[in-house]
DNA sequence: GTGGTCTAGACCACA
DNA sequence: GTGGTCTAGACCACA
């Protein structure tokens, strides 16, 4: 389900989060559905369970996830994903494109550069 | 010159880096002008001399400035700053936005949110 | 493992990255494999962690190794060893060349040299 | 006469040693005739006179230049020059050739490298 | 004066 | 356990 890259130099509960983050955001983990549980992702990883407990901490603060007592975590709403996943984005694409402003890159360049990651990642598909 | 912010979760030394980065990449600080000394620095801000070194390292490795032995550390020439800031903007820039795609951000709403930052940003000119 | 030369006038830290350099680049050191842990060879070396610290950071930043977070550091894939180690070489031998060149040395003189370092080293073995 | 290279990571004095070795090992600089005094020298350089001063102690032990009391520095004899010169050119090559045979490098490699320069400089020439 | 290296030792994040 | 950051302060090379 999930793929660590030992060669990336973020820690690993970071990286759990980012990879459910995505499968969250984009749906292939649906709404209302049972997340792994913390011992067995830990094992299927081979990484501290504490790491995985970790991670979903960050994830349920986040939002993408919700834990029932007794049952485990689960996947939030739609519409709560959707809100959430879009503000965190804005933030850091503001902060990103602000940055580039004052280090003097010109709209039209940064444009040009979204255009072309999402032209290439469409020949890929 | 530089204010540090301690509730930054980031490295004092990072932080050093970025402040300088944006100085230098905006011509704030002019090409071959001389940096502040690894000491001054470090007493202005009340910080070790060691932490103002390890900065000036990254400043130095990411080609930002060039030490002179025995005379101080001085800012690099306007043809290579431009060059590295637009490298290592472009390669940031391209992970977010790669990153906005998998998560489902159209490439529209991206576009939008980059013409919003400069249209504000005009608007306070 | 490592032998530190009190009498070589370049850095500690140096020399510990120039061994480990040799000791990965010619598979004594196998990739992937764990290195000594920064306290346990600064022990072993009466040295203080951080000058283990700087020499990791170096060889890190050269490709040779790379850092888990909370696992400790490993040394990196065989194709990038090779490749960075090339690279290395391929610098300053093209260097020293050049200034033989300077010097008045002739390439019969050097090829020569080369082919002496060869058949004597071929002797011994 | 000489450029200084402030890019450069070696010290001053260093690069002026290097700088006469070549014009004085190439013929430029011939054997017998006086060297600039370390103060005109400094001042064209705009460099600390102490700085040149170290570079012709240095220039002195290797044997390249002399001093006569009371009138100068001097150039060493032809044959004094080329012998020196061979030498510790012979030294530093072997010490890289044997470094590459630790690291892997065939002597093929090395000789083709070495073809490469002089065929290049050649060009230039 | 300048930067560069190093020790001794603390404290933190991560697994 | 692992590495990463930081302080306080020494000592050295270079200009």
């Amino acid at each position: 389900m999930i793929i660590l890259d030992y060669q990336d130099r973020r820690p690993i509960y970071e990286q759990v989060v980012e990879k459910f983050r995505i499968l969250i955001a984009n749906g292939a983990l649906s709404p209302g559905s049972q997340m792994p549980s913390v011992r067995q992702l830990a094992m299927e990883l081979s990484v501290n369970p504490n790491t995985i407990q970790r991670a979903y901490m960050e994830l349920e603060q986040q939002g993408y996830i919700y834990p029932i007592k007794g049952r485990g975590n689960f996947v939030a709403d739609r519409k709560d994903i959707r809100r959430i996943t879009r503000i965190a984005y804005y933030q850091e694409l503001t902060k990103l494109v602000t940055q580039g402003r004052e280090l003097g890159v010109e709209e039209s360049e940064i444009v040009n550069i979204i255009r072309n990651c999402y032209r290439e990642a469409g020949e890929h598909d």
